[in-house]
DNA sequence: ATAACCCGGAGCAATTCGCTCCGCAAACGC
DNA sequence: GCGTTTGCGGAGCGAATTGCTCCGGGTTAT
């Protein structure tokens, strides 16, 4: 196990990325889960004990808190990303599928659990304004539909960043499943991005996906 | 609160409308929160004591068992009532929005707790089957963007299945936000219709959502 | 009024939770 | 080589939550 840790000496490189992970894998369980989320199960998808979680946060909402900071700042991130494209139609589908591959999914779960300081209130204002200009954007130059609105945006990506319990089930120790759903995921998101813009259907990427992705328990006759 | 009840007299229908409300709190809370959901959340829900559920059902895993055999049979139902559409566009629409509506995200939750019998794996496989002659009749009617496949739209209609807590909330006692909801979610479903379907957009129903679905513990600035 | 029926929720044992604490292994100074 | 330091993992604690039982109270029919 600490073969893996070594690529890099010291203990404080091992510390750093055990904090990555501890984030990472924070983020996923609570995008599957929800605010339930329990920290045995966020340390155990990291591969660390708890004890190094508790080292590096004071509690449990410690956590939930700095990994709010963090997913506001790439949500903010993402959206001004968008409005450095030159192409409207380029940026606004750059943050929608920003804003979906890292979890803006885990705001609002626990929303209710982490105390929202002025900062991250402003954060949040500015990154709704550059949505707005986004889709603006977008729809002067015609390549968005014009009956969608910033919200409906914000909606359809909350409902295409909640992860199916499959993943998380992929996760352990099938990395096969696990490659399966982001590609399974990419072409759903292009669907949705391909519903939301005016004219042809874009291709989809990846290969077409199989029945893998559910539940195994599930009974799928092979055909 | 028994007022409420008595629109229909004696028991005997006050138990019916208990037990149908129990079904549809169970799909709900499960669909928002996945198999862990727990058993008093679901009677709070439906507004009746935990004592009548257990009337009613065994176990906790009884009531799953029932409930995913209904969602099976529902979800089978939806499939060929599409096909008995002449239009094969309007049949898949039809399907998709029947399964998304009535939450197919139960059945891959709760998968791991009930056990698959013969008839519901037989279900299974001919609701499959239905589904694949749907997406064959949109693939030859040329309504159907032909690098989509049958597995493509199951997997969205998991993900477009599963609600956001937002419901969840919003059930209680805010009617308001739940049917706020409800347009949000039917508008979305339509985006993705479009993006499964060649041609030109079709026009969104109801009205544009505002920012009131988004918890509002998380401040928003007014504007 | 009496009996039959069903509903709701307090309360029980068992499980799960967030969290603390301590033994252990790896890196460092000598 | 050996002690020191530093960070790690997980057993185990009390508290909270869980699935579930059981009984008092209210409603309907007679």
């Amino acid at each position: 196990m600490s073969e893996d840790r070594r690529r890099k000496r010291g203990p404080q490189a091992r510390a750093a990325r055990n904090d990555h992970a501890l984030l990472e894998a924070a983020r996923d369980v609570i995008a599957a889960e929800g605010a339930h989320a329990s920290v045995s199960a966020i340390a155990a998808r990291a591969g660390v004990g708890i004890g190094s979680l508790y080292r590096r946060y004071a509690s449990k909402d410690a956590l939930f808190q700095h990994l709010a900071v963090i997913s506001l700042d790439q949500h903010l991130h993402a959206a001004e990303e968008g409005l450095e494209h030159d192409d409207p139609w380029d940026g606004l589908a750059h943050y929608v599928t920003s804003a979906i591959s890292f979890g803006t999914a885990v705001l609002n779960p626990i929303a209710g659990t982490v105390d929202i300081t002025d900062e991250m209130a402003d954060k949040n204002t500015r990154s709704d304004r550059a949505v707005e200009e986004l889709v603006r954007r977008a729809h002067d130059a015609g390549v968005l539909r014009p009956d969608v609105t910033a919200v409906d945006i914000a909606l359809l990506i909350e409902q295409l960043s909640r992860s199916p319990l499959t993943e998380q089930l992929g996760y352990q120790g099938r990395a096969d499943l696990n490659a399966a759903a982001c590609n399974a995921r990419s072409r759903i998101v292009a669907i949705a991005l391909d519903g939301l813009r005016t004219g042809a259907p874009h291709a989809l990427p990846g290969q077409p996906p199989g029945y893998e992705l559910f539940t195994e328990r599930w009974a799928r006759p092979e055909r």
